[in-house]
RNA sequence: CGGGAUGUGGCGCAGCCCGGUAGCGCACUUGCUUGGGGUGCAAGAGGUCGUGGGUUCAAAUCCCGCCAUCCCGACCA
């Protein structure tokens, strides 16, 4: 154990920041706020994309893709939607560069000035709703079930890996409908397309909830999201589903003629999730030892390592390990052999329990002649020794134990950290002591939500949906309230 | 944009207080050794000390400006 990361308790930011570098992850890039995102951090991302799009093409979706810039103009025509995005936008103004007249590099050509500026997109609402414009004329054409694979700039005041850069990667999906009660289920649809993806795939326990007026998404009616708690007791949002109503459809035209010959708006729904889950997978689950990856999103699930000394024990061991490597690829395991001989396997074991790999299996000389192999778990840090037969039987069963474990263990961390509180003097209390959820009542007003968001900088994270309606009192004014909301700190 | 900190080989840091021309660990190259929990030894390569100015015989070190990054706030996914 040489490299030590910073241990959690002591430093949670830190030991974040160094996790993501060490298990090579992603770096910060030379533009502020821009992160470049390695081989094995952009591996992660690609089995959650690969997941999340089955799923989205099983529930009628198809992709596309749409232009990064955005003419200014189109910005400004939903109000709210302007509000919200305004001051964090990137802006080209210029289409070319010329060579220094003094010398020194290259310089703006001034003569190059676009004649409209263009955003760089911060999503895509805008740019795909003029778009849809001329995709709807008749019922006929709905729905559009549309989604995008892109990246978006977002230029923000602070920023952290994966949690908030200012270019991240993320899907978008942006649908047109012919009736409200339809657009609102495709919002809900999705809703819970990212429950399954969170707590089957990344086993990481969520709420479902809507949010308040004031964390609703600028241009929307009604914005769902799913909201997950962090180890060092912090709130993350780790997507969302937007009912736009007819907001956008109304501000680009987009109308249709209905089978009774009508005229009528299209109904609205866009819906995302960023490169911002790796964070949520990292601060869920991982520890001092390293990243801690659920089996089914994970590069790989089990990394395969020989252990030998002569050259003899080479061939021996790296053969059997062959016959192993054709059992898993056969049942569709995602595995790595690393055979480097430059390479302890003790300095090995140590590079992939960083990594996160779920399993660990290791042949040595007395392991093939016992028929045995040495198969070591990264979430319990236990290993055993067992039988070559069935290794595969074997190997699927650990991961699901796995990804059963780690889903297990947040939900009871969550649990613990999920506390009920009906006095204001409770509230900061378990705020400042404690951390984590806090199941309070609250009137419903937008003044009190920012009252106590300045008292105490927690947020309403959600009213969950699916709660069940409780009579009770303001935790903050008093006044009357029909169900608990959800209180965090949130990143 | 406010508060704090930091900029020194690829990475992490020491040196700065008390100026004398740069060192350690990791990584890298070569050879041997070792190999079931980050082997050990030896040799080697690699640095405009963030940047611009000032003080001085002499600046990584002292003074002033600027820039960048990280952390903590305000803003946000």
């Amino acid at each position: 154990m040489a490299k030590k990361l910073t241990p959690r308790n002591k430093d949670f930011s830190e030991w974040y920041n160094q996790l993501v570098k060490e298990a090579d992850l992603a770096e910060h890039s030379p533009v502020k706020g821009c992160m470049v995102i390695k081989p094995y951090g952009y591996a992660l991302w690609e089995q959650m994309q690969k997941t999340l799009d089955t799923m989205f093409k099983e529930t009628g979706h198809v992709n596309a893709y749409f232009p990064l810039f955005i003419p200014k103009s189109f910005l400004s025509k939903e109000a709210q939607h302007v509000e919200g995005f305004a001051k964090e936008c990137a802006v080209v103004t210029h289409y070319r560069l010329k060579n220094d007249p003094n010398g020194k590099g290259v310089v703006v050509d001034p003569e190059a000035k676009l004649e409209e500026e263009l955003i760089v997109r911060p999503t895509s609402e805008t740019i795909i709703w003029s778009t849809y414009k001329n995709w709807v004329q008749s019922y006929r054409d709905l729905p559009l079930l549309i989604n995008q694979w892109a990246n978006v700039v977002r230029w923000e005041m602070r920023t952290r890996v994966f949690l908030r850069t200012a270019e991240f990667l993320w899907q978008e999906g942006h649908t047109a409908h012919a009736t409200k009660e339809e657009a609102i289920e495709e919002t809900l649809k999705m809703l819970e397309v990212y429950f399954t993806f969170a707590e089957k795939y990344m086993a990481l326990p969520v709420i479902k909830g809507i949010k308040t007026e004031n964390e609703r998404f600028a241009g929307a009616v009604e914005t769902y999201c799913i909201e997950a708690l962090m180890q060092d007791g912090k709130a993350l949002q780790a997507g969302t589903s937007h009912f736009l109503g007819q907001n956008f459809p109304k501000a680009f035209d987009v109308k249709f003629l209905t089978k009774e010959n009508k005229w009528e708006y299209a109904w609205a729904t866009s819906w995302g999730v960023s490169t911002r889950l790796i964070g949520a997978l990292i601060m869920a689950h991982s520890d001092d030892e390293g990243l801690v990856l659920p089996p089914q999103l994970a590069p790989y699930q089990v990394v395969i390592i020989p252990i030998h000394k002569t050259e003899e024990e080479y061939q021996k061991v790296t053969a059997q390990c062959d016959v192993i490597a054709q059992q898993l690829k056969k049942a569709n395991i995602r595995f790595k052999i690393d055979a480097r001989k430059e390479f302890t396997p003790g300095w090995k074991y140590a590079e992939y329990e960083l990594k996160g790999v779920p399993l660990r299996i290791a042949v040595g000389p007395r392991d093939v002649d016992n028929h045995t192999v040495e198969i070591a778990r990264r979430d319990t840090k236990t290993k055993q020794s067992i039988s070559a037969d069935n290794l595969v039987q074997s190997v699927e069963k650990l991961l699901s134990e796995i990804q059963e474990n780690i889903y297990q263990k947040a939900l009871s961390f969550r649990k613990s950290m999920t506390t009920r509180v009906d006095t204001f003097k409770e509230f900061e209390e378990v705020l400042n002591e404690k951390g984590g959820f806090i199941e309070a009542h609250w009137d419903g007003t937008i003044e009190t939500e920012l009252k106590i968001k300045e008292l105490t900088k927690a947020t309403i994270r959600c009213i969950p949906i699916n709660n069940a309606l409780e009579e009770g009192k303001c935790v903050y004014s008093g006044k009357p309230s029909k169900q608990r909301v959800l209180f965090a700190i949130n990143y």
